[in-house]
DNA sequence: AATTATTGTGCAATCGTTCCCGGCACAACC
DNA sequence: GGTTGTGCCGGGAACGATTGCACAATAATT
C-alpha cells in the first residue's frame, strides 16, 4: 500500500507534538531555531509533502480547476488547454480536463462530478449539443465561480472570452468573394452555439457589402459539429447536389475543415480550381499539408491564459463579484492559395 | 460562496445524527424504513452528493488516476486519452492529465504533484528527455502502482503496454526498400527512449534481410523529439548534405513526420519522387492530406484502454502484485502512395 | 524577590464522512 | 421477574493538516 509520511510520522520521530511540526514548516517565527531545523531537515530526508485532500478539507478548496471542452484531439483545443495549464500552474493550481465529445449528457455528467467539491471554479466551452444550461446555472447560483471561452452563453452571468468571430468570417467570406467566388456555402456547427450565430452573421455581413444574395440553402449545419463524418459527408454532397453549385465554401472550425477536405477528395472535386475554401482552422499540420486552405486562426493559447487568470481571479475575489467582462480577441487571416 | 449540502445539514434538517443520515444513505438495513424514506426524499429534494474529498480523506483514496504524456496535441496521445477514459469513467474513476512538453523537470513535479496522495495510480509515458527514473522507482517502491505505455522503462517492475514497434518499422522499412529505396534514413526522436530503440532495431532488421548495409550517419536523433521544429530542420538538412543523399526517410513519430514534411516543402523536395516516406503515424489529418506518407498506425485508443484495465486491477487487488505483464499490440501499415 | 513578558510547545477543535461501540426500548425466553 | 435478544439510533473516534488557546519555562522588569 501506498502510504505517504504524514505530520504525525515526523512528529513520532522526533518527540514533538503535530502541531509543532507544523508550524515548524510554515510560520516558523514561533518555533526556535533549532527545533525548526531538526523538523526542517527530517522533513526533507523523508521527502515528506502534505496530504492535499487534507488541506482541501480544511481549506474548503481543492486547488483545481475544471475543464470542459469537446475534445483534445482538436487543435484548438489542444492550444486553448496549453495556455490554460501556463497560467494555472504559475498560481498553483491542478487542471483536471474533461472532454464532451460533443455530447449534452457527457457534459453534465463531467460536469457536475466536477462540480462536487472536487474544484474551485470551471472553464467552459459548450458542447454542440447542448440547449440547457439549467445545471450550470444551478451551480453558478450556488456560487461556484465559472468562466465561458469559446462556446459561450449569455443565460449565465459571468466572464466570457471569444475571438472576435464575425469580423473573422467576414473577412474570410470577403476573401472568398475576392477571389472571384460568387456563390459561397457555409459549412458550420450545430446552429445553437453562439460561435456558428457569430460565424454566420460575419458570412451574411460580408455578403452584404458586396451585394452578394442571401441563400439559405448554402448554409449548412452538422449537428455534432462534425464528430461523425457521416454529417459533414451529407452535408458536401447536398451542396454539390444543387442547381447552382457553390464556388467557395467557408467552413466554421477544424474538424470541419478536415471533413469537408476528405469528402471533396472523395468526390473529386479539385481545391481551389473548383471549390475555393477558408475556414476557422488552427491546426498547424492542415495548415502545412494543404497550400490552398486560407485560415482564420484565433489566439487560442492566449484565449486559454485569460480565460484561466479570470476564473482565479473569480476564485481568490475576497468580495462577491457582479462586474462581468466579455473579452474578444481578433483573430488573423492566413491567406494560402499556392 | 459555494457551499454544498452535508451530512449534517441534513441531520440538523430532520432532528437526526450523521451517523443516522450516513446510514440511511448506504447501510440501509440498520435503519427503519420510514427514517430511510424521510433521509432519502430529503437527499433528493436538496441534490446532495457527498464531499468526494472527505471520502478521499477517510477512505485514503481518490478515486483518480494521474496520466503523464508528452503532449495531447499529438493525434496518438489525444487517441490514448480517449482509451483511457473510456475505461476508467466506466468504473468510476476521475483522469487527470499532465503534459509534459517532452521535459523531465516538468514530467518530475507534474507526477510528484500527482503523486502526493491525490491520485490511486498512475499511467505514465516517459517525456523525450528522461533518463533519470528514480522519482518513479521511490514512488513504486512505496507502493504507488504505475502501469507504463508506450515510453516505457525496465528498471520498474510493472506492467508495461507496447506497440510492437520492432515488427512496426520492420514493415515500414522493408515497404521503403520494396519502392526501391537503397539509402533509407530514419529520424527518430532521443536516443534513450524504448520506441525508439526498438524502432531502430526494425529497422535495422530490415536492412539486414535485404543487405543493405546500416549507415550510422543515416540515423538522426531528436532529443525533444521534434518538440523544436529546428530539430528537426537541423537533421534533415544534414542528412540532405550527405554525398549520398537518402532516397527514402522512416520517420518514428507523428510529430517528426509533420515536421519532416515541412522541412521538404522548405527545401523543395519532392515527396515521393524524391524521397519516399514510411513512418509511425496516428493523425487523421495527415494521412488525409498527405497520399504519400505510409504510415505504422498504432491501436492508440486499445493502448489506452488495457493500460487503464491494468492499472486499475492493480489498484484495486487485494493482494500485492508481483506477477507482471508486457503486453505488445501489434501495429498496422497503411500503405499510402497515390 | 515578586510580578510580568516572552518564548516554545502541546491540546483540542475543525473540515465531512464512515464505522465501531454502546444504549435504549421492547419483545421473547426460562 | 430477570435475562437475553433484537431493532434502531446517537456518541465519538478516525482520516491529515491547521490554528486559537492554554500553559510551562525562562527572561525581563519593578
Amino acid at each position: 500500500m501506498f502510504e505517504p509520511f504524514t505530520l504525525k510520522d515526523i512528529a513520532k520521530a522526533l518527540g514533538l507534538s503535530t502541531s509543532t511540526v507544523s508550524r515548524a514548516l510554515r510560520d516558523t517565527h514561533e518555533i526556535s531555531p533549532e527545533t525548526k531545523k531538526l523538523v526542517l531537515d527530517y522533513a526533507q530526508k523523508i521527502n515528506y509533502r502534505p496530504n492535499p485532500i487534507a488541506l482541501s478539507l480544511k481549506e474548503r478548496r481543492s486547488k483545481s480547476i475544471g475543464v470542459s471542452l469537446s475534445e483534445v484531439a482538436n487543435q484548438y483545443f489542444a492550444q486553448v488547454v496549453n495556455g490554460i495549464e501556463s497560467i494555472a500552474y504559475d498560481r498553483g493550481y491542478h487542471v483536471i480536463i474533461t472532454q464532451t465529445h460533443e455530447f449534452y449528457e457527457r457534459e453534465k455528467v463531467n460536469i457536475q462530478h466536477l462540480a462536487s467539491r472536487s474544484v474551485d471554479g470551471l472553464l467552459v466551452s459548450l458542447s454542440a449539443e447542448t440547449t440547457d444550461t439549467s445545471y450550470l446555472q444551478n451551480l453558478h447560483q450556488r456560487g461556484l465561480p465559472m468562466v465561458f471561452f469559446d462556446r459561450v452563453t449569455d443565460q449565465i452571468n459571468t466572464h466570457q472570452i471569444i475571438a472576435n468571430n464575425e469580423k473573422g468570417s467576414f473577412e474570410a467570406t470577403e476573401y472568398l468573394i475576392n477571389q472571384g467566388c460568387r456563390r459561397i456555402a457555409h459549412l458550420t456547427s450545430s446552429d445553437h452555439l453562439s460561435i456558428s450565430v457569430e460565424r454566420l452573421n460575419g458570412y451574411k455581413q460580408a455578403l452584404a457589402k458586396h451585394n452578394l444574395p442571401f441563400n439559405e440553402a448554402y448554409i449548412k449545419y452538422c449537428e455534432h459539429g462534425g464528430m461523425f463524418q457521416q454529417e459533414t459527408e451529407v452535408a458536401i454532397k447536398e451542396l454539390m447536389n444543387l442547381k447552382e453549385k457553390p464556388d467557395g465554401i467557408f467552413v466554421a472550425s477544424d474538424r470541419l475543415s478536415i471533413g469537408a477536405l476528405a469528402v471533396f477528395k472523395e468526390l473529386k472535386i479539385k481545391v481551389p480550381q473548383e471549390m475555393v475554401i477558408a475556414g476557422f482552422c488552427n491546426s498547424d499540420v492542415l495548415d502545412l499539408m494543404c497550400p490552398t486552405l486560407t485560415s482564420v486562426r484565433q489566439p487560442a493559447f492566449e484565449m486559454g491564459q485569460i480565460a484561466t487568470d479570470m476564473l482565479l481571479n473569480l476564485i481568490e475575489s475576497k468580495y462577491p463579484v457582479h462586474d462581468f467582462e466579455k473579452k474578444i480577441l481578433d483573430t488573423s487571416l492566413w491567406v494560402r492559395n499556392s
